[in-house]
DNA sequence: CGGTAAATTGTAACCGGTTTCACCATGCAA
DNA sequence: TTGCATGGTGAAACCGGTTACAATTTACCG
């Protein structure tokens, strides 16, 4: 049984411009090395025709696949889907597709970074917020793939990435400057299994907030430390042991601003006002924060992605095997963060 | 100059193994008809080459693509992202790849409803939150390929949608059995270029609404209709001109969750009292309904992109060329929605 | 106008799988 | 033992493009 419409191949367009196969592949690409009557003939038969040259043939005589892969917890991390939405925007404008691989698990990560690292798979991976160990980066540069990492970063792979130190930094700072001397910090938990999802952002916040305390001379209180889930209700009752302990911080920075919503959800409970008795300062810039006038780190997710796409397009017209035998500096980049000040912030009131 | 790298082929495996290329694809492919000697010999050459088959020559040989597409506006709406959720979690268990197709204009969907649409470049698309024309129907139809719709609908084709005339109708019945009996509608425009865009779950959302209140024997006052952008600010405008007008409502019904935040704006700005002034439900249940209080319709939006999802792999399985002739349902199904009670909706307070 | 270089064009061999069809080796009945 | 059905196997033809290389034409020179 044959298919009822076999599609138009360029073999048809050979014949009925009366020229060979080879003379329309040429015309196709743009190649000068064709006469002007041989070349209106073809055109003229390939509008005839409406012929559009087949992408799977085409991908396997050339060896390309012109789709590229992102892979990222969309789902899991609610920012991934900015950084997607910059992604794209570079993206359809070039000749490639975009695949999207989420990963939900430990083991969809890894499925994902062995099947999908072949040539004959796609041309070039974008791996966002999820940070490759040596292993994975090896297999990456035995792949011959060039692979662009955003949000995460790896000593041997090109990555765009915020400055999560100079993010944190800032907000503490901010805290500080507004008068606050215990501030307490929030954050993912630092050891567990799914940290290994995930960049390694909180260590780095925490880097900028300890700086910014040490060169204000605060001590660093170990009190005023907890991790816990990306949650906002166990980021609520974390909050809440911290602001009903003995001697309460009177500002709280969380490292997300999923936390943040959950340490004003423990003020409400505990009748305290915001910024009066709490400051609070989240991370991210999600939409909500707006809403809900949060001050926050903005980290211009979308542009992370946009950079990050034009990255791997540069990585994708310089190949890898350069002829001098020189490898190609990772070229890694990192996208500037603002601090937003909005109305859970402000001086803490004097105590009696 | 030749590749550093020649990946191995199915030749490869054969020549190891002491058969044909016919036999090793046919082990790949899992067919019964290969003798125990030879299939070990080609599992075994298969194992000690890391042999993967290259997907596309698979595709080549097999005319089909293993692609399928999202063409959506993902960016614009964020329902979007959740649907595409649904989507991922279906299609990842599936051999197929997702490529995902963003739609910000009406000029993108045309092309990606053209370009898009042939045989070589996909197997089957999901069309999410735009609605097409019958023109673009018809082209779905002659290009063979099998689509399904995901929150729009259109007679010739299959589709999956929340019943928004139910989800209309609930909502505003829960504020007439609150007591309410003077309930406003906003809503997006509903004639305005963007309304192309995106589905036409306003007008049913309306008649839900209309329906609640002929069968409660309530008027239809077009005092109490307002349309304007899909925008929280500008919902805010259109509320506050709702109620400081001479009979304010006492309840406003929005069309999104988005129009709804709006509302409590404006409610906020003339010291009203939620919900004892003002009682608000939304329309879609988005992340921050939940943190701040709103009642409001689930639609369970992941649900509907795997029901789609899996429409179409249902669809995949059974090809165009029916031997009947006799063509199949379309098979349209809607997806349930449930109200949500939360803090913005209570009885209205007695009028002096 | 002959001769050579340069530009066009066509033939056929790729890319790496799948699959038809012919062939050969069995197994079983006559 | 022959005859035939059965089923495993391989050679080669696909799928629909690109491109190396050879053949042909054209351009340009003395």
């Amino acid at each position: 049984m044959q298919p009822i419409t076999r599609s138009t191949t360029i073999r048809d367009v050979a014949r009925l411009a009366g020229v060979s196969v080879a003379t329309v592949s040429r015309v196709l690409n743009g190649n000068h090395g064709v006469r002007g009557p041989a070349r209106q003939a073809v055109e003229r038969a390939i509008k005839t025709l409406n012929f559009e040259p087949n992408q799977t043939a085409r991908r396997l005589s050339l060896g390309k696949t012109f789709t590229l892969a992102a892979i990222a917890p969309f789902f899991y991390r609610a920012s991934s889907v900015e950084r997607l939405r910059g992604l794209e925007s570079v993206f359809s404008t070039s000749a490639y597709d975009l695949v999207v691989y989420n990963v939900e698990t430990i083991e969809t990560r890894d499925r994902y970074f062995s099947e999908l690292l072949r040539p004959d798979r796609v041309d070039g991976v974008v791996v966002i917020s999820l940070s490759p160990d040596d292993a994975h980066a090896e297999a990456f540069e035995r792949s011959g793939l060039p692979v662009v990492l955003v949000d995460a970063v790896h000593p041997r792979l090109p990555s765009v990435h915020e400055d999560s130190a100079l993010g944190g930094y800032l907000a503490t700072r901010h805290l500080i400057e507004l008068g606050h001397r215990r501030i307490a910090f929030i954050c993912d938990e630092l050891n567990a299994p799914l940290s290994i999802i995930g960049s390694n952002a909180n260590i780095n916040r925490l880097a900028g907030y300890r700086r910014a305390l040490s060169e204000a001379g605060l001590p660093l209180d170990p009190a005023l430390f907890r991790e816990g889930p990306h949650s906002k209700r166990l980021a609520r009752g974390l909050a809440r042991e911290l602001l009903t302990s003995p001697n309460p911080p009177t500002a709280i920075f969380a490292v997300s601003d999923t936390h943040a919503m959950g340490v004003l959800d423990a003020a409400r409970d505990l009748n305290l006002r915001v910024p009066g008795d709490l400051s609070v300062v989240g991370y991210d810039d999600v939409e909500v924060a707006e809403y809900i006038g949060l001050t926050t780190i903005n980290q211009s997710l979308e542009k992370s992605g946009r950079r990050g796409a034009e990255l791997l397009l540069g990585l994708l017209d310089t190949p890898v095997d350069a002829p001098t035998g020189e490898s190609v500096q990772p070229g890694s980049e990192s996208i500037e963060v603002t601090l937003v000040v909005r109305g859970t912030t402000g001086a803490p009131l004097q105590r009696g």
